[in-house]
RNA sequence: GGGCCGGUAGCUCAGGUGGUAGAGCACGGCACUUUUAAUGCUGGGGUCGCGGGUUCGAAUCCCGCCCGGCUCACCA
């Protein structure tokens, strides 16, 4: 092998995961003539494309990162992967250019252009016979263990790129979160919405209940807060005309981290003037089938435990039915004393502070709520959960709404939004009582210009992946999800 | 924030009762022209999360801290 790259005698600085084996390699690559990090490599082929249109013989051109190298001596096999798929690669001795080179100076990892042929291997395998190569990136660090995959979940989350390279499932689930975001604007296109985009950073943070993220403005000198929700400003835009309109993007929470809570979290809002809690039922059913169809393929989406199915017709069923058939035929004639005491004995804490409706309330999110596995569209609320909703016609005391859960979790309220600005002002002030945020008296103003009736209605998008992915957490659907800020050195310890 | 569990080589993991740290993958060298978790031989690689303490001696026992997971509370 006289042609082959002078070897080092002994790792001239020898380190466990080979990075300044690897620079080494980097820069004899550059005394090949490589450019060390390459540059544009155009008109290549996906893997995909390469396998699906296999034919013998085939020029084809290519790019990817290199997953596994088997050197058999004067043949080498090798894994090429790129976004769309994984294929094999052969390196001939007789037939590669800078055989030698590719032997020793590449490893696992690298990111190389290919030109050559197809051509299937004895053992029936689909290869690209690679005639010229070249250098596009070097890998100056090792990739996570190619059997076992990364299963780290605190790597996984700070180095999602290495989840995505090492753990093909994953990139497929995020695939499946990116085609999920394009039906549902699609769909939503098609239906005669429009996507529009609200402030972000408002100066009182209304729409729902939450604690806020608290920023500064300096030009203005003034505080602002991370929106909490849309919802206030998309009302503005019925106001303005805007009949059918939808907003699909982050909603930002001060409140604690759990396996479907994130501080920040993807929400669709959208509205639709005319219309109401019925038909915003009959669209968020079209949707979501339609998108598990599309995304999934079926409507019996997620795994094991998390199997549900999303087959017509969803049920529909009042708050108060589903109370009475957890708590008793009774349970609305009960004295305080004796609901409290019957709350205890179905296994809850009850605060001894509690009105009736908050604890009635307990019973649905404790004991109902995460029973409800197939979409259950829950309707008839009481009305102090929902301020911004209109009031069912044959009774005050609930408002017409429903609360979609699937799998047990919230996943999508719906109402007929409530136009009236008198009865909005003293829905709000009750609620926001002594200390809560102060009323949105700009949003009040746009009321008092005419709002349409209108359906309007909100889906955590996030939440939703998890259902059709069956993933466990949230997490695992966020691609960099909130993690606390780590400065170790094992994060300063840079290959130099 | 509370409770419980965890952190050992780049990755995946072993390391009863305290005695100076191992394997596989990855990386270097050698052999091999159809392998695919290639194989065989061989070599290098560790602040055992961080800081204190106990001890002749700590990955191991004690205390504090950091980060993560589960869970409870707040919230969607």
């Amino acid at each position: 092998m006289t042609e082959s790259p002078a070897q080092p005698a002994a790792s001239p600085c020898p380190d466990a995961g080979g990075g300044e084996q690897r620079l080494l390699k980097l820069q004899r690559l550059a005394a090949a003539g490589f450019a060390p990090f390459g540059q544009a490599f155009p008109d290549t082929r996906l893997l995909t494309d390469l396998r699906a249109g296999f034919q013998e013989g085939l020029g084809v051109r290519t790019a990817g990162r290199l997953m596994t190298i088997r050197d058999m001596g004067k043949s080498i096999f090798a894994d090429l992967r790129d976004g769309s798929d994984r294929l094999q690669l052969y390196a001939g001795k007789s037939q590669t250019a800078e055989f030698d080179t590719f032997k020793h100076l590449l490893d696992a990892g690298d990111l190389i252009g290919v030109e050559g042929e197809l051509f299937t291997t004895r053992m029936g395998e689909p290869t690209i016979r690679i005639l010229k190569w070249t250098l596009l990136a070097k890998a100056l660090r090792p990739l996570p263990e190619k059997w076992h995959g990364l299963k780290d979940v605190e790597i996984r989350y700070r180095q999602r790129y290495l989840d995505l390279v090492a753990n093909p499932d994953v990139r497929r689930l995020f695939d499946q979160r990116s085609q999920a975001l394009r039906e549902i604007r699609e769909f939503l296109w098609a239906k005669g919405f429009r996507e529009v985009e609200t402030p972000m950073m408002q100066p009182q943070a209304g729409g729902a209940a939450a604690r806020p993220f608290k920023t500064r403005y300096t030009a203005l000198n003034a505080d602002m807060f991370l929106r909490i929700a849309p919802e206030l400003y998309l009302k503005r835009l019925l106001v303005g005309g805007f009949d059918k309109l939808f907003e699909l993007n982050r909603n930002f929470r001060n409140e604690g981290l759990s396996k479907t809570h994130n501080p920040e979290f993807t929400m669709l809002e959208l509205y639709q003037a005319w219309s109401d809690r019925k038909g915003m039922q009959a669209l968020v059913q079209e949707m979501i089938v339609s998108v598990a169809q599309k995304v999934v393929g079926s409507l019996q989406v997620g795994r094991d435990e998390n199997r549900i199915d999303l087959a017509l017709p969803w049920r529909e069923v009042t708050y108060r039915d589903l109370i009475l058939e957890k708590a008793g035929s009774d349970w609305y004639d009960l004295a305080p004393d004796a609901a409290r005491a019957h709350a205890t004995s179905l296994g809850l804490a009850i605060d001894p502070t509690w009105s009736m409706s908050q604890i009635t309330h307990e019973i649905y999110e404790k004991l109902i709520e995460r029973t409800l596995k197939n979409p259950t569209f829950v309707t008839r609320l009481p009305r102090e959960l929902v301020p911004l909703a209109k009031a069912c016609a044959d009774d005050d005391s609930v408002v017409d709404v429903f609360e979609l859960v699937i799998g047990g979790k919230e996943i999508a309220p719906g109402y007929s939004e409530l136009n009236d600005p008198v009865e909005q002002r003293k829905r709000l002030e009750a609620q926001s009582g002594a200390e809560a945020q102060k009323v949105d008296e700009e949003f009040l103003l746009a009321l008092e210009h005419g709002m349409p009736p209108a359906g309007g209605m909100g889906i955590g998008i996030d939440r939703l992946v998890m259902i059709l992915t069956g993933a466990e957490t949230i997490r695992d659907v966020i691609l960099f999800p909130q993690l606390k800020p780590k400065t170790t050195e094992e994060a300063q310890k840079v290959i130099r």
